[in-house]
This record gives C-alpha cells, structure tokens and sequence, in this order.
DNA sequence: TTGTAAGCGTTATCAG
DNA sequence: CTGATAACGCTTACAA
C-alpha cells in the first residue's frame, strides 16, 4: 500500500499562479527588501491559495545550511537528560532551528559514528553530552567537526567549543558543610571517574567544606569509580561491611542515588535514621520518598535553554564561552516546607 | 570568531583522483550492479582515502527521501516517554534512520504547526504521541500528511496510520479484581478525558472486573477529565472529602499518580495503610516509596521498539497494522520479591 | 525592482 | 560497463 503520492507545490507553481519570475517569490518569501508592494502581495496571495511551503531541503542545500542541531545524549531515558533535551528543543524551536535526537548509549565508539551521522546530516551545531573528558580521538572529532558545538557539563581543554557547566562544588560544599555541623564526620562520596570535570568540581567542594570545618577525610569512604546504579550501589554495601561504616552519604550523579538507596533498603537501613543521604541530582517523585532524602540541585531546564543559546550564538558567529549554573543544597527540612507548597505545576 | 571552513569533499573530488566518471562513483558508492571490479575499488581507494562521505542532503533532495522520522511527543520530560523515545531512536538507528524530535507541549495549535514543519522537512514518517482523538483538524492533518504515521496508544477511525496500542483493560482488570477480591467496593478512578482510547479501555477493564464480581460501580469515585497531575491531586483531595471516602485509588496515567501521592501526603493519608492505590504507568524509583504501590505496568521500551518498526514497515510500502501491547499487574505482595533482585541494570 | 541563469551535491536516464 | 547530462527545488549574482 503505497502512500499517496501529493504532489508538491513547488515555487514554480507559485510563480506561476502569481505571473512573476521564481526569483520574485523567493525574494518576498526571504524579506527581500527590494521588492515593490504589488509584487509582495501579489505573491503572498498565490503563497496561501497554493498552501505552499518551501522545501527545507533544497534551501538547505543552495544555502549550506540546514537550521537543525544535533543533541546527541547518553541516556535520555533518564529524567534529568530528557529534560534538558525538552527545554533545548523548546529553545531552539523559537529560532526556527529543529533538532535531531542522537543517542550514544555511553560509548566511545557510537559518539564517533554520531560524529559522522551529524556531519553528513550537515547539522548547524551539536550539543553533546558525552562520556569522556579525556579521549584524543573525541577532541578530534570535535575540532574538525567544521560545525560550532556545545558542551555540557564537560571541560576539553584546547578545544574551542562552548560549554554548560554547572558548579557543582557549591552545593556539594553547602551540604557537606552542613553535614559537618550536624556532626558528621565520616562522609562517604560515592560517584564518577575521578578524572572528569564533574567529579573534580565535586570534589572540590567537599574538600573545601572539610577544610574549613578543619576535619580530615577518610580517603576509605571516597568511592569515585562510575556513574551507574551497580556501582553505587555495590560501594554502598562494602561501605557497610566496613569496620567504622559512614554517617553520611553523598551519592551520585543521576543513576547512582538510585543505587545507593536501594542498597539501603536491602540492608535495612532507613536513609535520615540509619544514616543521612545527600543525593546529587533530583529524581521526579523524590519528594514522596519516606522519609525524603536532601539532595543537591541544578535546574535542568536551564541548562537546555542555555545549551541552545549558546550553540545559536555560535551560529551567529559570536564567541565562544562558557556557562555556569550554581547547584542549590535541597536540605531536608527545608523541602518538607516547600514540599506542600507548589509542586502542582511540575509535570512530574 | 567564524567556525573554520573545512572544505567538504564532493563525489567530483573522488571521482577526479580515481580517474572516472562521477557517476561511476555513485553506482559503486549505492552498490550498483552493473560495475566492474576494477572500476569498484579505484573508486573505493579513493574514497578511503578522501575520506568521503555523501552529502545526505543532497541525497535526499534528489532521491525524495530523507531517511529521516519525526518524532512528535507531549512532553518528553516525563521517563515514559522519553525511554519510548530512546528505544525508538536506537530500533530507527539500526537501518539507517535519523529521528527528528519536535514537543507539541500538549496542544492542538503546536501539533498542527508541528506537522507542517515534518512536512517542510520532508521526513519519511512520522510517529506522534498525540494530544486528541477527536478533532478533526488533526485527522485531516494526518491524511494530508503524505508520508506515513504511526500513533502511540490513541485510535483515530478512518485514518490510515498504524498504531500501538496498549491493552489498558488487561492491567486493569486485574488490578480491580485483585481489590475487589480483597474485599474494596469503593474503588475510585482517576485519570484523563473519557472521549480517547486509553480511557475508554481502561474503564472498559475496570468495569469489567466489577462485572465479573457481581458489585456496583459507585459512579461518584469515578474522575475522567484531565492527565494532569493538577487534576489527579485536586480531585483525590475532593474523594477524601465525600461522606463516604473511597478505600482504593486508581490513578493514572502518568502524570497523575504523582497528584494523587502528593494528596496523600497533604492530608497525612498513608498509601496501604488508609487507602489502597494503583499508579497506572511506574515512575522510577517507584519501588523505593514506603510502603511500595501497586501498579499497572507496561513497557516503555517495547513501545520504542515497535513504533519504529511500523514506521518502516509503511515506508516499505506494507499495509497498516495495528500492535496491542499488553500490561500487567504489578502487586505490592509480589513487587516487595521482585524489587531485591534484578533492578540493578536499569538506569533508573 | 524584476527576470535570467548558474549553481548546491547527488542520482538516474540515456547513449555509447 | 561507463560517461555525459538533466533533473531534485531552491537562492543569489548578475543583467536588464
């Protein structure tokens, strides 16, 4: 069953139906400013009696440009992600710009054959989140990928890319801080590679919270290895089978509070009785938990939009830069308050 | 700061230092019967040695096809959708499709305008979780569309897409037989418009099963107006104020489980323990609420799976068909075993 | 201000 | 089997 075969209204037949040369339509439909009144009405009318549009693809390649983006995103099922490519979308879609979706499942090899897709998609710019910090070959990539690109919340020196970082020490610090002066002093710090911008950042903050609460470490309870909910959640237990277990655990990014709360829970241990989480990122629904967990915060809907003004504003020609978005510490007895508030309008 | 012009290769410059013809290049590159060995790889050394790759857009403008699929979705925020969206991408991937990703936010006027920019792009196809059933703008805009389309969980009579569908009524029936078994006749309902598919079949399920018991529906728990979590929220507030309260909650689709958790919890009801609920669709990290909910449950990814599958199928020139996914009941007793197992390799 | 015509980078038809 | 060449649908010098 073929699909019906409606035939396009091509500029011809608008220049047709007007009386006028293909050139004139173009130029009314482009905001040409040399055209007389007549001919842009003229025009106009044959453009809505015809219904027609002009075909993307044939401007794209007389013009050389395509006005699409490519997001390329290691795990858009997840919330925080999928909710950045929301928001981008919703940001590019005001400049006309439409973005094509490219996953790479975390893995080296998929980003550099998304490299290629993107390239001979001849996309106007990438946002990309990818894996790795430190790959030459994805650097590579990048610098001779002849289209401006965006990166979130990764730092590749020498790469002149533009970037949406989020500083994650502050909250880290805050919460750590925090920690301290509840008494704590055996934190745990469950999370990524320890080479990646994320994870220094975070770092950072945690060391800078136990520097001016002038304690020290303890190095055993510092799992920075990866992502996943696996991992996080075989450290958590180890962490538990240690002579002097922690008080408190910072557990994260996205996939990872998840790990560690439900290694919890097959322990047996109540998170805030048993021992006091801080996870990094939110969950939608996090709020219900019982009892609710702190966490560190950044707004991903922020973060979309600002990806997408950024890679416009390379398009533009303007320079590169970088963005930094703070990270707020969701204290516990805090959000209880803010909990019954006005959640109402978040579609999760 | 002007992004370097890397000066594309063009099947002229592979065919200049391969000594041929640039058409013997593009039959050699679309693997053309009708080539000698020889000629195949001078061509080929060539273009390993450019390093070419076919500008897609000027592929597309002359094969009228753009191995492109719009995705067109309400709210890709939320984990259901967006895990749909990444199974769909990653099924697309594997014969060589790119996925455009376009939001409607939810509205009639944003859909329309949304299949004319498919249009402009000249996709393939299209898969559209859509907002309505029943106007008819949308149907016109759909069989005007001149490429096909595959629905997500809406029935559009007379339209020629393919669709998938899930067995809503399955899931709920169970769910309700289970409560009624166990002694609820009080059930309340709360989910989207009753005019669309996914309504009527679930009431369809849920009448169903008060059939089978022999017991009454009790019209005033019953709550089909809107998915929103705004609605679900207000309108459990509203049961809990009726002389006689309900004492099992369905609630549901997506959105609205969340309302009707963040009523609870407003008005200090526990879930299990007050009042029994179903969340039809999960969230993540469902199962680390306490006590842990009930729900019915079908599965994100095989939507993906299947949607791309269908889109590809029209594309093929086969006819439309209709895929019923099923769903199942996922009871608190037996969720408790499953939730200490295998959650692990889920990313959420 | 408007029209003519030369591309944009491919594929496909048609000779040879 | 291979090589010219005319499209695909549009934009943009260049002429008029």
């Amino acid at each position: 069953m073929k699909s019906k075969k409606v035939a396009r209204v091509r500029i011809e037949d608008v220049a047709a139906q007007a009386g006028v040369a293909i050139s004139s339509v173009s130029r009314v439909l482009s905001g040409h400013k040399s055209v007389s009144e007549t001919m842009k009405i003229r025009v106009e009318k044959a453009v809505n009696n015809l219904g027609y549009r002009p075909d993307h693809l044939a401007q794209s390649l007389r013009r050389g440009t395509t006005h699409t983006i490519g997001f390329m995103i290691r795990d858009i099922m997840n919330p925080f992600f999928s909710t950045i490519a929301q928001s981008c979308e919703a940001e590019l879609r005001k400049s006309h710009y439409s973005m094509i979706l490219i996953n790479s499942s975390g893995t080296e090899d998929t980003e550099k054959l998304n490299f290629a897709i993107l390239k001979s998609r001849r996309v106007d710019g990438v946002i990309a989140s990818l894996v790795s910090e430190t790959s030459d070959s994805v650097k590579e990539d990048l610098e001779l990928f002849g289209a401006p690109t965006v990166l979130l919340d990764r730092k590749l020196p020498g790469v002149t890319s533009s970037a949406v970082l989020s500083d994650h020490a502050l909250g880290v610090k805050k919460a750590v801080a925090h920690l301290l002066s509840q008494g704590h002093t055996r934190i745990a710090f469950i999370s990524g590679p320890k080479d990646m911008y994320v994870t220094k950042n975070r770092l950072e903050g945690f060391r800078s919270a136990y520097k001016d609460a002038d304690e020290k470490i303890y190095p055993e309870l510092i799992r920075l290895k990866d992502f996943t909910e696996k991992y996080a959640k075989e450290e958590t237990l180890k962490l538990f089978k240690l002579p002097k277990p922690p008080t408190a655990i910072l557990t994260g990014g996205i996939g990872a509070s998840g790990g560690t709360l439900h290694a919890l829970k097959e322990i047996g241990k109540v998170p805030e009785k048993d021992v006091t989480i801080v996870a990094l990122d939110e969950w939608p629904l996090f709020d219900l938990l019982n009892p609710p967990i702190s966490s560190v915060y950044r707004n991903p809907e922020l973060i979309g939009r600002y990806a997408a003004e950024l890679i416009l504003e390379l398009i533009r020609g303007e320079a590169p830069r970088t963005i930094l978005i703070p990270t707020t510490f969701h204290n516990v007895a805090e959000t209880k308050a803010r909990t019954n508030s006005n959640k109402g309008k978040k579609s999760y």
